[in-house]
RNA sequence: GGAGAGAUACCCAAGUGGCCAAAGGGAUCAGACUGUAAAUCUGACGGCGUUAGCCUUCGAAGGUUCGAAUCCUUCUCUCUCCA
């Protein structure tokens, strides 16, 4: 093997479990994992300066292939030097590749063995999604990561479709590979197969004869339960070789992402920190908070007092409640600060205890405080709750 | 003082004799959201009951009718225009 783009170690395995310390050289820096890439699809994560991201403890962000060739489109990253001078980020960036819009966006699209067809949410252009030219685009763009272009369904689909989606899946990989050319960036394989364990396994082999960087779990999230994402995680993992970094895509709650990290894998991302912040909703480390219920209205307690985050520090859950209510950006915004800090916090502590030889007792502790989900109010809260809906 | 328009549930607002406990918004409450197209989606929303159903409600009071948010009378209040 020549040089590998993404010199990676494995430096700790925990006890009683499959959990694991990693780190591995970027073009932007050197990354330790388990890690947590916030989404910033349109070269943002929605709401947040690269300043904060920096501050809540974000090293790698996830960006999107095809929205950013619609808009501003590739032309635009080539002029200006790629992602990293064009949003001011100076950390590593992986690019998805637009295969979860194939699946995601099903009603503009038309599948053939070239690619994918859509439409452009931008202006109705019919564009080609060949993994050639989401090559094309992530070299542009100029991530530190690109990912081939798969063919992602339904975690639930049958036997045969899930055997072709996979098929697919491996021959697009071959032509991602041969379209990266000379490129220094780094490319990941994407595991397919739906939950079969015959496919995952095929899928695993044939991946892993191609020389990719690293290995995504593809397929999973989209449709099955929860005990089956843990299972085909598991499994899937398991067969994938140690020396290279594992990304599960699009994963997920903070008990999801503990659960995968226990059974072997490095590398997240996943729109909800960011996406229930929105919404109003807030992890803590004593569950999910919905911001927008009026018992917080005249709560002037801190969302969460265990984060030293700037929302918690600074602001109080009546404030937070307010804003949520209002549907203020500000709220947006502190809450995304918030839940990142969360996740952010959560994994460097999980790589803590891997290192420190108690994983397996955090993971208990941890799986009998969040399997609840949801925060119970305090007293006061209570109170209020009942004042207001009597 | 004269002419006209209007008053519907927390708010805005449809509804002109039975199919109206009353359309549609908003607000409120609950839930969903996992490689972000979407300021998204779902449910509840007079009271009681598990259902059938019962009770209270369309400014107020009376009346017509088998039956009234809808028709008539009076009253109260609001708005517009003319003096």
């Amino acid at each position: 093997m020549t040089t590998r783009r993404l010199p990676f170690t494995l430096e700790a395995t925990a006890t009683d479990s499959r959990a694991r310390a990693t780190r591995f050289t970027t073009l932007h820096g050197e990354m330790q994992t388990p890690i947590f890439m916030p989404v910033g699809t349109q070269a943002t994560v929605k709401g947040l300066s690269t300043d904060s991201l920096k501050h809540v403890g974000s090293r790698m962000l996830l960006a999107n292939t095809y929205h950013l060739m619609l808009r501003p489109g590739a032309e635009v990253f080539t002029k200006v030097g790629g992602i990293h001078p064009f949003m001011n980020w100076d950390g590593p960036v992986l690019t998805d590749s637009g295969g979860f819009q194939i699946f995601s966006l099903p009603h503009s699209r038309s599948m053939t063995e070239a690619g994918a067809k859509f439409a452009s949410y931008v202006d109705g252009k019919i564009h080609l999604l060949s993994p050639e030219e989401s090559i094309r685009v992530q070299r542009a763009i100029g991530s530190d990561v690109m990912m081939v272009l798969d063919q992602c369904i339904p975690s639930t689909s049958d036997h045969r479709t899930a055997r072709a989606a996979m098929e697919l899946t491996h021959r697009w990989a071959k032509r991602s590979l041969a379209a990266r050319e000379d490129s220094p960036q780094a490319l990941f394989g994407i595991i397919q197969g739906a939950c079969f364990e015959d496919l995952r396994m095929e899928s695993v082999t044939a991946l892993t004869e191609m020389p990719f960087d690293g290995y995504a779990i593809g397929g999973l999230a989209v449709g099955e339960t929860k005990n089956q994402r843990e299972d085909f995680t598991e499994i899937t993992a398991a067969l994938l070789p140690p020396e290279f970094p594992r990304y599960l895509m699009g994963v997920g709650t903070p008990l999801d992402i503990l659960e995968a990290v226990h059974r072997g894998v490095d590398l997240f991302d996943c729109i909800l920190p960011s996406a229930l912040a929105k919404r109003g909703t807030a992890f803590t480390a004593r569950g999910k908070v919905q911001m927008r219920r009026s018992a917080y209205k005249f709560s002037e307690a801190p969302l969460d007092p265990e984060c030293p985050c700037e929302t918690c520090r600074t602001y109080s859950r009546a404030y937070l409640h307010h804003l949520t209510k209002t549907e203020e950006v500000l709220g947006w915004q502190l809450l995304s600060l918030h839940n990142l800090t969360f996740y952010h916090r959560m994994m460097a502590e999980m790589r803590e205890v891997i290192f420190g030889g108690s994983f397996r007792p955090y993971l208990e502790t941890k799986r009998k405080e969040w399997s609840g989900s949801d925060e119970e109010l305090s007293p006061a809260e209570e109170r209020e709750s009942l004042d207001s809906s009597p």
